[in-house]
DNA sequence: CTTGACTCTGTACCGCGGTACGGCCGGTAG
DNA sequence: CTACCGGCCGTACCGCGGTACAGAGTCAAG
């Protein structure tokens, strides 16, 4: 077989063979080339754009933005790839933020419990006010 | 009615009357008490647990999580909620550096795009190794 | 030629976090 | 008294991102 098997293909971009027919149901992956026999035949650029794919997931991208990525396939513009890096840094930026702040609560709750008014320490009696308390430090 | 309806605490915590059902169902809501014609009743309690569990939701916590932060509470026993607490705040902290990588990613990204070796960015080509070329300052 | 690994198809299933529906009953305002 | 809104219940369904079969055919090494 000149190209890649569907095997080789899943294993080079670190995923299992299901994944891979999964991606081209989905149309991330475009309908490979077939032997005689039907079996699937993946190029290089195959193997790329799955790489690709997999690399966007890991940034935190769904599979539907890596399809209108990918979607407008030939036209893969800087200008797009751009925006939706911007997009999506100020997506994690934002949950960096929220995370700042649960912290902040955690440490309150931990703070509350470990050397405070020990036994009211439920965490259900602890409103907004009280986990906020001692935040301003941190606020933006 | 002396407490709350469902719909009141739905309305209360900002969500569908179903969405309070479905986290009776999930035990993160408390079985609470029944008007003689099998109404719910809810308490300022409940309301407070319930605005609890969607500000966790809100910062990133899944219902299973909340589950454990909530659950001790039931017995009281401070110790449990600490290593709770304890543990999530790891688990949050953890979160915050993985997504700060991906905000790595996301610049570096951003920056071969923007005024890198122009027209050829279309994300396809760009490999981990160059992904993760500038992450060295924030590796720890 | 046999054996075992691989591939084909389709469909079902998983966990997550809800959302919707249908059919019935209760509470209340006009 | 009659609308009509709200609540009751169980169950089914949704999008997401996969994962797991079953039952068949194919390929390559020994």
């Amino acid at each position: 077989m000149a190209g890649l098997t569907i095997g080789k293909l899943a294993a080079a971009g670190g995923v299992g063979v299901e994944t891979v027919r999964f991606y081209q149901r989905r149309g991330l992956l475009t309908e490979p080339a077939r032997t005689g026999s039907g079996y699937r035949e993946y190029s290089e650029a195959d193997q790329e754009r799955l790489v690709f794919i997999r690399r966007a997931r890991r940034l935190g991208f769904t599979l539907g933005e890596i399809s209108d990525l990918l979607g407008p396939a030939e036209t893969n513009s800087t200008a797009e790839i751009v925006s939706a890096a911007q997009a999506k840094l100020a997506d994690v930026e934002r949950k960096v933020r929220e995370l700042e702040l649960v912290k902040c609560r955690l440490r309150r709750l931990l703070h509350i419990c470990e050397h405070g008014s020990g036994r009211d320490c439920t965490a259900l009696q602890l409103g907004d006010h009280q986990l906020n308390a001692s935040t301003e430090g941190e606020r933006r």
